[in-house]
DNA sequence: TCAAGTTTTTCCAAATAATGAAACATAGTT
DNA sequence: AACTATGTTTCATTATTTGGAAAAACTTGA
């Protein structure tokens, strides 16, 4: 489903065309694209021209094919830069996955869902498919779990709101109210746990990331498989775990403060 | 400088004031745009609020500053998935760095810049700040002289005359003249190196990566300091390096071919 | 080689959206 | 309270976008 933000005119259009040919994952041609585009022909060509022009496409000339431009990596990366935590938290997390030789994750809360905006790999990676920029569910992950639990009740009707409660392993949970018991005892704890809710044989230990205010700016996760851990040894991890968010939260949020350069 | 591409409309207009934003590279507020922007303060205020409707733009209330938004971390990882180079490499960058034991970058050229698209840190790291999404010169970086080497002459002139020959360290080549020159021997010999002339201490072997139609693609490297690594110990790497761009290129090229799936 | 089929690109008058100077609003300061 | 700097809205004018239809360009098959 595309976007259906009314409005914004042209660029709106434009960032729509944009969306739909992120969504199709692989290299479209015009005549595929105006299939299942709202627009009709000679406005979608003209879309794409301008978007090409702009780079944010690119253009096989050969196959006839548009797919998303190196212009996006290239913008993403000064998105990344200007967030107020993934850099700040760089040194951290490389300590903390070098402490614990397991995978660690650093996400943020992004519409209703989990965007992991960092990882690191142990020496030994363990299989599977994470990476910066992608996107996960919120109700059946560490993260997206811990970010919930300390996140303040509109913000968090908000987000479960958002919540499809698909069940991806026997282990999912699917229901809001279910879910909205465990925050309850995450909250208490201070930690989250993934029992393998998302992936079969996947587990991890993860905390909020806070301000000294206590807003939630993100999340932090310890990740494994049960071939490696139980949840009872990961949970070993836990003062590590919540030393280096403690950390990160604190520079984080001084971040923004000392110079207001105007 | 900003984007004095003509024509392109309201989209090009909106897509330039995200450009201002990132090159600004920090939060920004209103007022401070305004100032180094084209536009006047109506359209300019309207491009932003379209901006941020479609989360290209996030806004900080409390500071009034715009920055880069999460969208576009969420597209570039769409992009980096659909393009040919990149996700197909995983695992032979993934092998090649766990045998050397060294960094490995991932590059393409990219409107005559060096842009990483993928990178594998050895278990301990050297400090160095590169990163997926980065951009670099491609006159004294390793995998651009490599990429250029290869590349044919229309191609190489396009991308020479972009080039600004910035002298980062007393290593680095100045000028198109001698560029050329050492292109000749990196074509003979099939490797190029970076003797330090980005960053001091820095060192590098690089090789393109080619399809099976000898166009190139990319370009792979296994970078080093001089504190560990002399050239020719380097060197040794010759073989590992240029098995493993043969094997990417050879998958890359054979992955638009199979099914076309319109 | 030619014609039928398919896909992409261009045209242009009508419809719509963008423009920007100036007025208005708000917060901060003297 | 008056002043100042910054951010937001208005509205008549102007410029861009629109999309049906037709023309190119490319593919295919006999």
């Amino acid at each position: 489903m595309t976007n259906e933000k009314r409005g914004d005119g042209t660029v709106g259009k434009a960032l729509d065309v944009l969306s739909e040919v992120a969504e199709i994952g692989s290299p479209v041609r015009f005549s595929s694209l105006l299939k299942t585009s709202k627009y009709p022909k000679a406005t979608l060509y003209r879309l794409l021209q301008t978007l090409l022009n702009q780079d944010m496409l690119s253009y096989n000339e050969e196959e006839q094919t548009y797919k998303l431009g190196l212009k996006l990596v290239r913008m993403a990366h000064s998105a990344w830069l200007q967030s107020s935590l993934a850099p700040v938290a760089v040194p951290f997390i490389d300590d903390l996955s070098a402490k614990v030789g397991e995978t660690v994750h650093l996400a943020e809360l992004d519409n209703g869902q989990v965007l992991y905006v960092d990882k690191r790999n142990p020496a030994s990676p363990i299989e599977m498919y994470s990476q910066a920029g992608k996107v996960g569910p919120a109700y059946c992950t560490g993260v997206g779990k811990a970010m919930m639990a300390f996140s303040d009740e509109s913000e968090l009707n908000k987000v479960i709101s958002k919540q499809a409660f698909h069940k991806y392993t026997q282990h999912t949970i699917t229901s809001a109210k279910a879910l909205k018991k465990e925050l309850v005892s995450i909250k208490k704890e201070g930690i989250a746990f993934d029992r393998q809710e998302h992936e079969e044989k996947i587990i991890c230990i993860s905390s909020p990331i806070l301000t000294s205010n206590g807003k939630v700016i993100g999340g932090l996760s310890i990740t494994s498989s049960i071939d490696i851990h139980s949840l009872k040894s990961l949970e070993k991890f836990k003062p590590e775990l919540l030393e280096t968010s403690e950390l990160i939260g604190r520079e984080a949020g001084a971040w923004s403060f000392p110079e207001k350069k105007y």
